[in-house]
DNA sequence: AAGTGGTCTAGACCACGGC
DNA sequence: CCGTGGTCTAGACCACTTG
């Protein structure tokens, strides 16, 4: 019992150095997203502390959104909710509210030096060499996505070999399945531009209509940089919302 | 003790009962802003229940930015943090990082019917008149919004006998001090347009150059509506990031 | 029925802020 | 020094899920 791993700073309060052990676990792979953590009466044998204790360290873990509980089950590794994603926010007028996944095609992927943006992003030097594909999204509304996505080519390898037709319309769980690279967070800018002539002819828009940027750097449970893409739509679809507080 | 309001529903958890009494007194004006609630101890005994309990009422309430805790000193009734803001996102690129307040003019201030976005921001009926204001603002790069806000004439009497010269620059502390409303907190939409002639003259930029536009609905503590404001700045100097787990 | 998380209590001691 | 919030414990009972 109370059997803390060697970096626990013994000064810290109990709860947040149990809140460190399991995001460790989580980021190490030993809990992984959907599966439950060891319950908390088990948890509270194994390091020796009260219930309440493992209560609020859980708590805590459940606010940011690493964890997610669920009465008489157990409490489970959360997967991230792309839902908050800006993508989400490209006008949704279908009829229907079909939760349709939007389609989307893979045109290209290639090895190729990546602009110094996705390299610093990934953490590469700036001459090493990344997989790059390039793809085309059609969401609910008929609006076009085009996207260049970068990838460490030593966590994907084989994946150039990958016909085009089987990646999935959904890359997160592709990535998962083929390469066991797990995604568990992610930042995302948003910038506004103006539609060069090849984007605007892909997106269907007039020249220098207005275009909304995404860049993403998508990270693992661990925090390694997996994936960087750079998304470019049609601003006139685009609708999005905060609340302050 | 144990004074629970008429309207709790006592089936529910202790904790919550106790969260919406304290919501109660802060949307009445009861508890003010910047103020310290009662202590735990003092709502154990108000409310005859465990500091458990209080403690995790208002940590519900800390966690959504309603309250802030200060140790030693007491509990606090939180204004809104308007840093959350995408005004904050048009790109500061000022060498100094001071935090300079940007410049804020007003240009006009009348009586006018509303446009409807305005008028049903504000829940009033479509005929009904209301203040309008406009605004210039300089940010710390240089770069320029031109804003309208719309404020529903019955609780901002007297504010067009206001000389334009005596406006703040923050808005929100002068409608407390001049006329006791008090903003809890807000909305904001984000879309993006072209400049029109007019814009693009105001914003020293080109015809048809992008534009972000944000429309915002303020509100008091307890949910009335007390302003709508349109602004527009160049696309150009934007760039928003958030976070996806 | 067994096991999980959800609510609640009562009481202890610590750390910080201000008088 | 006193009062505040911060941490921690121990144990009770409830509500939900699963087998």
């Amino acid at each position: 019992m109370s059997d803390w791993k060697a970096g626990s700073d013994a000064r810290l309060p109990l709860y947040q150095r149990l809140r460190e052990e399991i995001m460790d676990r989580i980021a190490s792979g030993e809990w992984p997203p959907g599966e439950p953590i060891p319950t908390e009466s088990e948890l509270t044998r194994r390091y020796n502390i009260a219930v309440g204790t493992v209560r609020r360290a859980i708590d805590t873990l459940v606010n940011e959104g690493l964890l997610e509980r669920s009465q008489g089950r157990g409490t489970f590794v959360r997967r991230p909710d792309f839902d908050a994603s800006f993508f989400r926010f490209f006008r949704q007028v279908n009829a229907e509210g079909e939760a349709s996944v939007p389609d989307s095609r893979i045109l290209s992927a290639s090895l190729q030096t990546p602009p110094p943006v996705a390299s610093k992003a990934l953490g590469l030097a700036h001459d090493a060499s990344c997989i790059c594909l390039e793809r085309l999204r059609t969401l609910e509304d008929g609006s076009l996505l085009t996207e260049k996505i970068w990838l460490p080519a030593a966590r994907f390898s084989g994946l150039l070999k990958v016909p085009l037709e089987e990646f999935d319309n959904l890359l997160y769980p592709f990535y998962e399945a083929r390469f066991g690279q797990r995604i568990g967070s992610a930042r995302e800018t948003l910038t506004i531009a103006s539609a060069d002539a090849i984007t605007s002819d892909t997106l269907g828009i007039a020249l220098n209509d207005p275009v909304v940027v995404i860049e993403r750097t998508a990270l693992g449970y661990d925090q390694t940089p997996l994936e960087y893409r750079c998304s470019m739509g049609a601003a006139a679809t685009f609708r999005y919302q905060i609340e302050i507080s």
